[in-house]
RNA sequence: GGUCCCAUCGUCUAGAGGCCUAGGACGUGGCCCUCUCAAGGCUGAAACACGGGUUCGAAUCCCGUUGGGACCA
């Protein structure tokens, strides 16, 4: 019978959900989905200070917002500090952890000085062999790591990684304040948890000898372990605000699709053969550890913009009338209530959605076709609508009054012949009537916008475009 | 400073000693399609950090150097 896999992501409330945790907590999603396992979502909000409420609950909106859902939890480590203190008793009480009188401060400026002399800023254990406390000052807690040996890391991705224990530091387990640290936290919910990998950054490679150490004073088996690569910014650094944005969220109210995030996150490290594109299906079913890379990856933008691009071309256009919806109301191209036919959208979306790259790019070229009338961009008007255009637009305007049916088929068809009398080419007529029903130069087929904006307000804003060229040339 | 990790086009990556004249993708140049802009198609430029080994043969294994990152806080 083997083990039920049991996973867990667990970010401390400091900030929104950025793009590094976020890949963290795919990639336990994905190895949970991919075993049948359970995912288990942990607050790390010991940190009191810095944690707040309102960050949880943007974590929590922004794994929701992804689609990574979790078994169990939310579970808080405040509503824990009972478990954790009775832990550091024990360690204590069998000698594995003793009292340290040293404050904080004098602690700070032995750092300082072993610095500043170019020595490494390790603990001197001057508290690990007192016989009697220290009279008047409140203790901290320190583990007894062993001092000579090796221990190693089986890492799921690294592979083996040998630390020797002389290195190791007599961790602060429980500060005097009595509040527990990290390293201490961490082993202790793992193991209340039954957590069996811990999937993780990169960055806690290096604490994870002594968590080991923590596990085995604890009498506990170690979990698997899986070190991630980082994340960085364009420059080769830590990933922050100066990169551009990081908080997950921020992607989403700039119009971005979540699985086309899931998407980009999960090719940075990880790879199946050449495939770029991968359904949540294909992801769960392909995704293991033997194909994540080792190396820190750069966050690219650009890349997640077209990903972004070729996710809004292959979702249905009645899911995307809903999806761009509030960015219309933002825009303030819909006021907000204000109803609008969504088989009619979804029509102007399938002329669109290969243009945009983003959800708020689709909202504001849906302008010209939601709109009463339009603003020309002066250096289109200036081109295109002018006495060469003018005959044109005219014919171009009776015919279409006249005409019986007004689908894109039928509107080619008076085009083509309206150009055929004049003795002109189909750019002759079809960028004039572009700048008159949109404003610019840029837009789907002609045909097809006027079918969608309709014959009334075509013939109003052709209208309009002839009484503007005349009262230019006046 | 110590320890640990990492190193293929600008970027993400494929690559498990011969399949590599190093493949794909983003971006970038050109061409095609075309009523504009896209999308799409074709095509070009672009990388194994360096130096030593091991081997008949190394991007791939080993050692060193360099560079980057992380942790000790």
């Amino acid at each position: 019978m083997t083990v039920q896999v049991r996973v867990r992501f667990a970010p401390s409330p400091t900030g929104h959900l950025h793009i590094g945790g976020a890949r963290t907590a795919l990639f336990n999603w994905l190895y949970t989905r991919n075993r049948n396992g359970v995912f288990i979502l942990r607050i790390e909000d010991t940190d009191r200070t810095r944690s707040t409420d309102e960050y949880i609950e943007a974590i929590i909106n922004g794994m929701k917002w992804m689609g990574l859902d979790w078994d169990e939890g939310p579970y808080r480590q405040t509503d824990r500090f009972d478990v954790y203190r009775q832990y550091v008793e024990r360690l204590v009480t069998e000698g594995k952890a003793y009292h340290c009188y040293c404050s904080a401060e004098e602690l700070e400026e032995r750092r300082k000085l072993a610095l500043a002399m170019g020595k490494p800023p390790k603990y001197d254990n001057r508290c690990r062999n007192l016989k009697e406390p220290v009279p008047g000052v409140v203790p901290a807690v320190r583990f007894r790591m062993p001092q000579e040996g090796q221990t190693i890391v089986d890492d799921m991705i690294r592979g083996t990684v040998m630390f020797e224990n002389s290195q190791l530091d007599d961790l602060i387990i429980l500060r005097s304040d009595g509040t527990p640290t990290y390293n201490l936290t961490v082993v202790v919910d793992d193991v209340d948890m039954k957590i069996t990998h811990v999937i993780r950054g990169d960055d806690h490679l290096n604490n994870t000898p002594k968590q080991i150490h923590i596990y085995k004073a604890l009498g506990y088996e170690t979990p698997l372990f899986a070190h991630l690569p980082m994340i960085l910014g364009s420059d080769k650094t830590r990933l922050s605000k100066r990169h551009g944005a990081t908080s997950v969220m921020a992607y989403h109210e700039m119009g971005y699709l979540p699985d086309a995030l899931v998407n980009y996150l999960v090719r940075l490290g990880w790879s199946y053969g050449d495939q770029e594109i991968f359904s949540r299906d294909e992801l769960i079913k392909h995704f293991s550890f033997k194909h994540v890379g080792k190396a820190a990856a750069v966050f690219n933008p650009e890349k997640l913009l077209w990903l972004n691009g070729q996710y809004i071309i292959n979702t249905p256009s009645e899911r995307l009338a809903a999806m761009v919806t509030p960015f219309l109301v933002r825009e303030k191209i819909l006021i907000e209530g204000q109803e609008i036919d969504n088989e009619w959208l979804a029509k102007a979306i399938d002329t669109l959605k290969e243009r945009a790259k983003t959800l708020a790019e689709l909202a504001c070229s849906l302008r010209y076709y939601i709109a009463d009338s339009v603003e020309y961009q002066e250096k289109a008007r200036e081109k295109f609508l002018n006495d060469k255009s003018r005959d044109l637009l005219v014919g171009l305007k009776n015919s279409l009054e006249a005409a019986p049916g007004f689908t894109h088929q039928d509107i080619e068809k008076i085009f083509k012949d309206i150009v055929e009398k004049h003795g002109a080419k189909l750019k002759d007529l079809a960028q004039p009537v572009r700048v008159a029903l949109t404003g610019g130069t840029e837009s789907p087929g002609i045909f097809e916008v006027l079918e969608i904006v309709g014959r009334e307000k075509t013939l109003k804003r052709l209208e309009k475009a002839i009484q503007t060229i005349e009262n230019y040339s006046k």
